[in-house]
DNA sequence: TGATTTTATTTACCTAGGTAAATAATGTGC
DNA sequence: GCACATTATTTACCTAGGTAAATAAAATCA
């Protein structure tokens, strides 16, 4: 029998599928998504409080520490104190600027790879769709 | 600008917050999704190896070990010994089985919830989608 | 100003995924 | 039968998510 549970399940499965994808196309550079995750932000939006960090990836504060302190002593970041003595602000490394291109062609190489069977008509119903779970109650408009 | 990245990140952002719900309605039971998907498989399928739990849930076998030795401790299942004297059995104990129609209506719940504002349709062509991410090449026929 | 609250970050600890290597029982081939 | 390979499970250790509580700086307010 066929049930809802399947989605859930194939979704799981699906998203470990892709992590360890990543990570293993990210072994080359000694890095793991998590770190990418966060490059690829410092990259987009320049440097950032570690707040901004956390809030534009959805993760909790800890995780995030957690993760500039391995980055911190592999020279992919560094990390300056702010006016607010409380903050720390996060900026890359030259190293890591010089290594981002090859990196991020290897990301792209990757996910262009998992989508190949999907058009781009097919990528937006996914993002559609993938929206609508756990989404609130769609109110019926009458008239 | 947006890019194909949003479809993994979007992705990955989904499945935590799923994680994270089916968790809180879990905690309840003083269980984690991790123990939950055990417990489906055993209730779905009887008494199993190690190896086939952990074969169905596509998980790696230290991954599961940990899962048990926690749940054996917790009472939710026993080992025995198996005639091939390297294997150990998993069946769910009475407790378990008491308990897991109280579980199992909670998590349907929770899942036809999440899942509200997707008709069968929807569904089925989400299943569709996330199915031919990571797929093999799609091969073209001629004629 | 001084007490209190809020905010940013960290620390400690839990579940949960992974790999690599160890252990023990079983299977195989000479 | 015995050496060797295979298989099931475990142990040790890594990344990576979470919560709860501690710490320190900043903001608020009586």
């Amino acid at each position: 029998m066929i049930t809802t549970n399947d989605i859930f399940h194939s979704l799981n499965q699906k998203m470990r599928f892709i992590i360890k994808e990543a990570n293993e196309k990210l072994n080359e550079f000694d890095l793991y998504t998590s770190q990418w995750a966060i490059l690829y932000c410092l990259d987009q939006f320049g440097p950032m409080k570690q707040t901004e960090i956390w809030k534009y990836l959805n993760v909790e504060a800890p995780t995030t520490t957690r993760t500039l302190t391995k980055m911190e002593s592999n020279n992919w970041i560094e990390r300056a104190e702010g006016e607010d003595k409380r903050e720390r602000i996060v900026c890359l490394t030259d190293y890591a600027k010089s290594k981002l291109p090859e990196i991020k062609a290897s990301i792209q190489e990757m996910e262009e790879s998992l989508l190949q069977n999907l058009s781009n008509e097919d990528q937006e119903q996914f993002m559609t769709l993938l929206n609508k779970i756990g989404s609130e109650k769609e109110v019926v408009t009458h008239g």
